[in-house]
DNA sequence: CTAAACCCTATAGTGGGGTATAGGGTCAAG
DNA sequence: CTTGACCCTATACCCCACTATAGGGTTTAG
């Protein structure tokens, strides 16, 4: 697979790609004899594995990390020849990412809530002035939206 | 309430501040008679809504329109003076972006499911170096980590 | 009345994450 | 054997989201 094919399957520019490897969140790939640089499938799960950790407000420097953390453990063989102090340091990596990821959850799930409020609420306002499709007598929730603020806007 | 202490309470730059005043994030605040930034408590949970999303990966481009979609919402009076063309469309966007916190959601939880799997792998395999608290015979898994890539590596 | 700790505007600079361009080689079809 | 679509390196440029600096006013404690 070539680079315009690896850029075009995950949706990125292929300057992205160079800028990647770069930046070692690609390893080199192998080369043609005409030093065309040549991809395996795994390189496009890379590639994805990056975009979507990119979009979810991780920095590249934070998946660099954690490539080299699942890295870490794809090259650790059943007796581990890393030193324990290695290891603890990588599950201590790895727990603080996923404190990281649960605390994003949670936003997200607050977020998700609001919005459904807000998208209910307009629906429903939106009953009032159309004439059509007013049938269930759903009363026109008397209180105001919930706001950012905690004391009254 | 000066931008100093709204500053210091959100955890951002002073500087910070001004910027989202300028990039219409933040409403111009009262001014003291000197001049002086004047800021109500519902700016300072302001300021931290927008820096939760921004963590989150919305661009602040996205965090003005989110915050138009709720003061459009705190605006609007009961019977409701917009008209239904407008509140379509914000109904619109609110489910756009109730679509894209979904979609973050998932991501979030794959890679959850993902780093929970591998701390416990590595937890496993630090028992068997480490001669201590060894007593439950949990065979240490013999298949590989689970991979990035969908063929093997 | 002065010095430290704040505040103001205006403008320039920075780091992250790409994206574009120049100048040139490769490869497959016709 | 040329033309178009691809690839290469190197370098410059861009946008976003801040952050710092210059040059100056205000407020408060001693």
């Amino acid at each position: 697979m070539h680079i315009g094919e690896l850029a075009r399957e995950a949706g990125v520019n292929i300057q992205t790609i160079r800028f990647y490897e770069r930046e070692k969140l690609l390893p080199q790939p192998a080369r043609t004899s005409s030093g065309y640089r040549d991809y395996q499938p795994r390189d496009l799960d890379r590639v994805m594995f990056i975009r979507r950790n990119h979009e979810i407000g991780f920095t590249l420097a934070e998946i660099r990390q954690l490539l080299e953390l699942h890295a870490a453990l794809e090259n650790m063989p059943q007796p581990m020849r890393h030193r324990p102090a290695e290891v603890r340091e990588i599950i201590r990596l790895g727990r603080e990412r996923l404190a990281q990821v649960n605390a994003k959850i949670g936003v997200l799930k607050e977020m998700k809530k609001q919005l459904e409020a807000l998208v209910r609420h307009l629906e429903q306002s939106a009953l009032i002035t159309c004439p059509v499709a007013q049938s269930d007598g759903a009363a026109t929730s008397r209180r105001p939206p919930r706001s950012l603020s905690r004391t009254r806007s």
